[in-house]
DNA sequence: GCAATAATTAAACAAATGATTTAATAATAT
DNA sequence: ATATTATTAAATCATTTGTTTAATTATTGC
């Protein structure tokens, strides 16, 4: 057996599309056997159970779409502002490879919030964040209007994150093709930094 | 047999809440029966078949979702400032007795997008809405840059509609309670506004 | 008050669905 | 060559779940 066995590799990847997409309850094991072209049985043979390869997946994506948050969020040498641009970035990056993730990750929490949290429990706490204590900062000082940072922490991730979610709403309402949206969203690199920082001086 | 008999209106809320909460194949007849208290075959009596329940739920629920943007964006007689007030309280109106909203949509449509936009058809585009033609009449005379106004449109939504879609994993994220999170974003009833408007100070 | 219709119930049906296992075969490594 | 590993087809086995039936109770019109 070698250690990425390429059959082993193509069942999980296969199952972290589908299981991303549907969900556990919304996901068949024949369906992930059929998409990855191996017989049923194999996904028994190497993942034991269809709830064990979930996990497995399951843990890779929190680590996936929380472990870049805590990187940018607690870097002590850059600015408010350079932690913008790096979490536009990075999020875009993630998300544009992943469009699934989000809604998979609301998905999860949903069923069983305690269950999660459990999960992530590792990550340390966002609110204490250096780049929450350097916006507390900016607002003793008066740079900055003296709101709750979750506002800011939701407008971050609303900016970044609601196109991923709401894409085919977007797509529907506006009349817009997926490919047009994509560009848009790219735009959306340059302009969420420089939006979030205008937003940041009215109260 | 009233017009709005007491049991086939309990069913039919009770269903709501259930389907706008786990979609339709998510939910289970019994279910809705037990939360109900009613018999089993009552539902089947009043509605014929789960499918029937169903769409007559998603319909309802389209309209009330749709119905309103319609309204507000296509008054010819307020400004977008006034536009973009109504629309956020509005919103935060339907979406606070409805949390669960925007996921049904959405889920809905990613069901089967085709099948969901025959069935808002009915609704005039919102890229020709008078708001659109209002912020391109503003673009053009040079008083918001010249953005793609489904910018525009996609971070008026994703400020109303993120936090509730989002809710679960912002009380994780951030250690906010439910309670915490409901004060925080009826702030964002004033709020919201005057970002949208600081933000279309900048391209 | 009686008869017809409507509402409600408990129980059964049935049909599919879907994860997991088994036992046999093929491939690979020692 | 043989022991281990990988793969397959088929069966199992439990369960879930929407729907119907047939009997009972309540309501309404006359």
């Amino acid at each position: 057996m070698l250690q990425e066995n390429d059959t082993e590799f193509r069942i999980k990847e296969t199952a972290r599309i589908i299981f991303q997409k549907n969900g556990f309850a919304g996901t068949k094991t024949r369906d992930i056997a059929e998409a990855a072209g191996i017989n049923l049985a194999l996904l028994n043979y190497y993942f034991r159970s269809k709830k064990k390869l979930y996990d497995l997946i399951m843990l890779e994506t929190i680590h996936d779409f929380f472990g870049s948050i805590e990187l940018v969020m607690n870097n002590e040498s850059t600015t408010i502002y350079e932690k913008l641009v790096e979490f536009v970035n990075r999020y875009l990056d993630i998300l544009s490879a992943n469009k699934d993730m989000p809604m998979f990750i609301i998905n999860e929490i949903k069923i069983d919030p305690h269950a999660f949290v459990s999960k992530i429990e590792v990550f340390k706490n966002v609110s204490d964040s250096v780049f929450v204590q350097q916006f507390k900062e900016e607002a003793r000082i008066g740079n900055v209007p003296k709101i709750n940072p979750i506002h800011l922490l939701m407008n971050l991730s609303s900016l970044v994150i609601f196109p991923f979610l709401a894409s085919p709403l977007i797509e529907v309402v506006t009349h817009t093709s997926k490919s047009e949206l994509e560009v848009i969203i790219n735009e959306r690199r340059r302009l969420i930094p420089l939006w979030i920082q205008s937003m940041l001086k009215v109260s």
